[in-house]
DNA sequence: CAAATTTGTCAAGTTTCTTTACAAATGTCT
DNA sequence: AGACATTTGTAAAGAAACTTGACAAATTTG
């Protein structure tokens, strides 16, 4: 045994181009062991075993309980180690940066959140981030992975780290990795807040095991995140999913930006609060005028609460919505046919009346074999799933990482 | 020097992991040499020459002229070797079987085509696609990969070779691939028609070099195929794709599906050739009447060659059908964004004032920034393109096809 | 024409994976 | 219970694949 654990001269030398698949050969299936990895990429024994102590060593994985099934002597099952290493994860939502940490499966173990002001400009939105990072880094229950992983609102460029613009916040080109870098002396990996929820379902969430997802989520905006064989579709120029501008209704009402008859329009969270607040204005009775005069706005996640509660204004205003949803969704699933409709974000999230309204909508604009393919459920993450999926962009690094840290 | 060239005792070993990728940096880049690939992939000279000396004694590579370009000696420029190896390729479309004999770069060397009976039943179908195959390649112009490549209409299984139903035709659980392997002892690598026709423009057409396109072919019916960085998307059941029967109007006309206001409705060659001839049952005057009662109906084809020809009825149809296309390209482009949506079909081919239409109403449709990522352009590989995408198959899998027939 | 540079190949050396062998741990059959 | 078959995990030896270092060949530059 050695006295110095892990971090001696005997270090491994992680040359092997089969250390990925070992990798993700647990983390996909279960209950593996390493001769189970040996027949399943075809290698060796020998070499499954040596990759996988590589593997123990880098405190990725650890040795569970023994398999007891057939014949011979039982295998020792593997598993990702979450002892050890943590990811830290940001989301940027309606005011408020969501940090999560979590270990190598993605369990969440701790949270915080930080409020800067409401459509605050890109210098608040930054110094809330690298202030925020510092701070909740500082606490981490492990060894850290040395890269934030951060969901951000609008078109985001990936590759260099940079917000290319947030029209509804009127941002353009905030260079979040590079101010973080500066800052934090930590490298960031940046996406788009849905596309990032979108992972996370992916690969934790209402869509673990699933080939061919979308994901949608319905907030203030609409968009969509596509998962196709684990991969996240980004398009051309990081844009895939921007589905709240579709063209539902060439007759529809204007949108803000410029065009008739978007998703955004009819369904969107922006689009419920003003619906209902039109209504009432015409002098409709629902519980959501209680109280008198509000000082704040009226949101669209009010109005689903209600809905949900049986109001019968704000249920006309969210299935009104939903049947628009619906027929989107329809679209979406005729032209990619995928195995699951994942609908969250704070609207999608809530347990009201939409989702049944949704998928009978979808279900009347499909063909039938590609609906009955197509599951669709709520998001099984919860509120701070954009975090998660900050911290999966660090995870499905984790190896590079892990190895840059141990100074190979 | 050998003998006996290729195929004797001495034959490569091809147990390289880097053989593949070697290969296709020959193929998707120009002016590559054992030294410059050998940089892009990071292996040092010796490996990527003995590399590559395998591939030349496969037949897959040649060395070309010399690589002037800068100071030392120059390299030797490496091409696909285009003298040995052939792939066939057959699809299936208005009652016709076409094939294609292609080399290692998808160039046409040949090309047959076989009249069956139009709306045939599969028995015919099976027979001609046999017969056809059986024929052709009997006069091969050199060695042939031991698979053929096969696009077929409607929705079809590609890991089993099976055309799952055929919606138009009324046909079911088409079993292609076993009935040829019993036929000619061959494999068939079976793929929608419109899916190889969107492959083989990605990989050998207008999309060559593009990451992310969007092909859509447009003929009796409507399909679409998505490319994402060099792959098909398949969808969970292989109808992804599918957008002739993406809601456009819930409002609209009865389609054949059921549904109301499909695009197929209002802008497939079926729908053209309706609308033509409706109009012209109201006494609407046309050069499409001329030569007084006709003996067959009236095509799609026919109608957009006389709107390309100046004919007023024609198009009206063309240009209402095309702006309906351009709304659902818009919704594609802003959902996916891709660089480049190729428009194929046999409608979609015709040199006519579709594609202008169909550009301008995109254009209308979706924000700016996506429009302009995405060129739209007509299909380069004319009108036996997918058989050619039936060949691409082949070739995809030729490093093991041609490893199989030297019997490694 | 010499010097510098780059290519392609050979021989020798290193690393990685496999083969072969064996102890250990289990189920099965008698 | 005990012999036997089966399977796992590991170690030592061997094979295969890739790299290093060296060198002739082919070019540009000065």
């Amino acid at each position: 045994m050695s006295t110095h654990p892990g971090n001696d001269a005997a270090s491994p030398s992680l040359e092997s181009e089969y250390i990925a698949e070992v990798l993700s050969a647990v983390e996909n299936r279960a209950g593996e062991s390493r001769a189970s990895i040996a027949r399943l990429l075809g290698l060796s024994r020998t070499t499954s075993s040596k990759i996988v102590s590589q593997l123990i060593d880098l405190k990725l994985l650890v040795e569970k309980n023994l398999l007891r099934e057939g014949r011979g002597r039982p295998g020792m099952l593997l598993d990702l180690d979450t002892s050890t290493w943590r990811a830290i994860g940001a989301e940027y939502h309606s005011g408020r940066w969501t940090f999560v940490e979590t270990d190598l499966k993605g369990n969440i173990l701790r949270t915080s959140s930080l409020k800067v002001a409401r459509g605050a400009d890109p210098d608040t939105f930054l110094d809330g981030l690298a202030k925020g990072l510092g701070e909740f880094s500082a606490n981490a229950t492990g060894e850290l992975l040395p890269t934030f992983g951060v969901g951000a609102p609008g078109l985001v460029d990936c590759d260099r780290g940079v917000i290319l613009r947030a029209d509804d916040l009127g941002w353009k080109n905030v260079r979040v990795a590079e101010f973080v870098k500066k800052k934090l002396g930590a490298k960031v990996l940046l996406i788009n807040r849905n596309r990032g929820a979108g992972l996370a379902e992916a690969r934790f969430g209402a869509g673990r095991g699933v080939h061919q997802m979308v994901y949608i989520g319905i907030g203030t905006g609409i968009s969509a995140a596509f998962m196709i064989d684990g991969k996240l579709v980004h398009g051309s120029l990081y844009s895939a999913g921007e589905i709240g501008h579709i063209a539902m209704d060439t007759q529809g009402p204007v949108c803000g930006c410029g065009k008739r008859g978007c998703l955004h329009v009819y369904a969107s969270g922006w689009a419920i609060a003003r619906r209902a607040a039109a209504l009432m204005e015409q002098g409709r009775e629902s519980s959501l005028a209680a109280g008198g005069k509000r000082s704040e706005p009226l949101t669209g996640e009010e109005v689903c609460v209600a809905a949900a509660a049986g109001d019968g204004l704000a249920l006309e205003c969210v299935q009104d919505a939903a049947a628009k949803l619906g027929l989107a969704v329809a679209n979406i699933i005729t032209t990619f046919n995928p195995d699951k409709v994942v609908i969250g974000g704070p609207i999608g999230l809530i347990n009201g009346p939409l989702l049944d309204t949704l998928r009978a909508e979808a279900e009347r604009w499909t063909m039938p074999h590609a609906f009955q393919a197509a599951k669709i459920e709520r998001g099984a993450l919860g509120e701070s799933v954009g975090a998660i999926g900050g911290a999966c962009l660090v995870l499905d690094r984790k190896l590079s990482l892990v190895a840059s840290v141990r100074g190979r």
